[in-house]
DNA sequence: AAGGCGGGGGT
DNA sequence: ACCCCAGCCTT
């Protein structure tokens, strides 16, 4: 199984602008950070701009505010383009800049959970590490057999991980379950006949599809989400000369001419509290100026 | 344990 | 009109 799937991988793995035989660890902290909860195809619209205007870990960690949040645009979650800088910041300070080649002080560093450090690890330092997702979970829950991801706990799951993958190819192999899970093993549509594990697979042919989520009632104003908002804030405020506005001018900008008392309210104790708490802007009540913050 | 957090393309 | 996505942090 293992050669089959890394024979697969080299042949007909997807194309990426970060992968590298001998990718950069820097590149790689780049792109796994870009990739929490975003498609890879964004990230491949994105990844080779951001990386011309911060070529380093150096030039990265002096971003102020404003410039990497302007450089984060089109990622969206917008708090992440903060942290990214604050890790890079903690990188240069604490481990002289280079991107350390140890699980747990990854782990300790602002934005980085356990996959993204693993990925890290496997991918940049080719280390002997299990790598686990949404993606690679689901495949070897499947492979199980189980009737739902769930039901496969995530003990299991951790060790089945650490015994199944091929020792020395650690990166290979986990990019390639992802890429398989991407294109074939997916959440809502199984695509057997095209995936090259399905002959060592208990659920070929027969599996389990995941119930659509239930959507819970986030938090609206005029029946659109108020992340949504707050990430259309930002975005004006990008597009402004010297990315800041006006408040009311900003309101008008992103609601539309007609504001009401509602409206402002809803602005001033839930949008601009929110925005705030997350460092993303400025809010100088003596001018009544809204900037994104330096 | 659950909720918050963007944005654009797919269905 | 929803639906989802190479997670992580806070409460």
């Amino acid at each position: 199984m293992h050669h089959l799937i890394l024979d697969w991988f080299s042949r007909k793995g997807r194309v990426f602008p970060w992968r590298y035989d001998s990718p950069d660890p820097y590149h790689v902290l780049i792109s796994e950070y870009m990739l929490q909860q975003t498609q890879t195809t964004r990230i491949a619209e994105r990844y080779p701009i951001f990386l011309a205007k911060f070529p380093n870990i150096l030039s990265l960690s002096k971003a102020s505010n404003q410039e990497i949040i302007l450089a984060w645009q089109g990622l969206g979650y917008n708090n992440r383009a903060l942290r990214l800088r604050d890790c890079a910041n903690a990188i240069v300070n604490m481990h002289e800049g280079k991107i350390p080649v140890d699980y747990h002080a990854l782990l300790s560093l602002p934005g980085i959970g356990p996959y993204t450090a693993s990925a890290i690890m496997s991918f940049a330092y080719g280390c002997d590490i299990s790598v686990i997702d949404v993606n690679i979970r689901r495949i070897y829950a499947r492979l199980n057999g189980y009737s739902h991801l769930d039901k496969m706990s995530i003990k299991s799951i951790e060790s089945f991980a650490e015994q199944i993958y091929p020792k020395g190819k650690s990166s290979e192999w986990h990019q390639a379950l992802m890429d398989i899970g991407a294109q074939f093993c997916k959440a809502h549509q199984a695509l057997c006949a095209l995936c090259p594990l399905q002959e060592h697979c208990a659920s070929a042919f027969n599996v389990w599809i995941e119930k659509k989520k239930v959507k819970r009632n986030e938090p609206s104003h005029r029946n659109i989400p108020n992340r949504i908002w707050r990430g259309r804030i930002i975005e004006f405020l990008r597009n402004t000369n010297e990315y800041l506005s006006d408040s009311s001018d900003l309101l008008r900008g992103v609601l539309g001419v007609s504001i009401d008392d509602k409206d402002q309210t809803w602005f001033e104790e839930t949008i601009v509290p929110a925005l705030k708490k997350d460092r993303l802007i400025h809010y100088d009540s003596s001018t009544n100026v809204i900037s994104i913050s330096q």
